[in-house]
DNA sequence: ATAATTGTATTGTTATATCGATACAATAAA
DNA sequence: TTTATTGTATCGATATAACAATACAATTAT
């Protein structure tokens, strides 16, 4: 039993919570390379979602490549791959960062502040990583 | 003149692109207290965007506190205040730090790299703020 | 006062995103 | 081979974004 939670009401698309409680499993390890992901139908009613919600979160992650499908059997984790160059990374990630710096000084944070909120995160993100390696 | 750009084609809407560009200028210092935004007229003609969308984006920075309007005068940039406490800082940025970390770390990049993206974007920001206040 | 400028309010149209409902297709299990 | 399980495809309902047109209201400039 995956430990999902979505919250019906926060204005975010259902599709993109699964997406990110999914990719969050993966980074702490509770969901590892050939894992099996529950079936669209079964995730569907745990989460109280349709399951067109749950095809179209295991579809994206199928076209990033974390994830592979095979019809009448199962959703499973793909092996771990590094296809992302730094530039990619940068590409990506520097707008979501420049946007979360621009709300955090907005808001009268320091750039201290800032970083130290990031870097408690990301922490955070690691102990349960050992954790969920750990069970 | 505001140097603002949008994109037209990234996805994310007009007016919140343009929010997001506002409060950055204000950040870096390039519109500061008592500054006049443009018209809406105007700023739509320049951005080549419909008025309601500068509407929009000026009404949702009203509700924010972060500028007011005098209806046949113009819209200004309202005092600098800080009505949020650290725990409201918290809630509302660490969910976003979060979401970044965990596609950062989903596309391989260690804490230190993440930390490192996030202190070089809050550092270019502020070069930016010290070239605004000068300019 | 008068006219120009500025923001406001209202209404409607169109395109897209999201989510839901249902029938279909491929594989696995019996 | 038959049945159950799994993912797939398709259509529709609803909400939101964006655009557009228009009339209105308050302030400023003349």
């Amino acid at each position: 039993m995956l430990h999902i939670r979505l919250n019906q009401s926060d204005g975010i698309p259902l599709y993109l919570q699964l997406l990110g409680q999914i990719k969050r499993l993966m980074v702490t390890g509770r969901l590892g390379t050939g894992d099996e992901l529950p079936p669209v139908r079964v995730l569907a009613q745990q989460l109280l979602v349709n399951p067109s919600t749950v095809v179209r979160a295991y579809h994206e992650l199928e076209l990033a490549g974390l994830i592979y499908k095979r019809r009448g059997a199962g959703t499973y984790v793909s092996e771990c791959r590094k296809p992302y160059s730094d530039a990619e990374c940068q590409k990506i990630l520097m707008p979501r960062a420049d946007a979360l710096v621009v709300e955090a000084k907005q808001m009268g944070l320091s750039t201290e502040q800032i970083v130290s909120l990031v870097a408690e995160s990301a922490t955070r993100l690691e102990h349960m990583e050992k954790k969920g390696r750990a069970e």
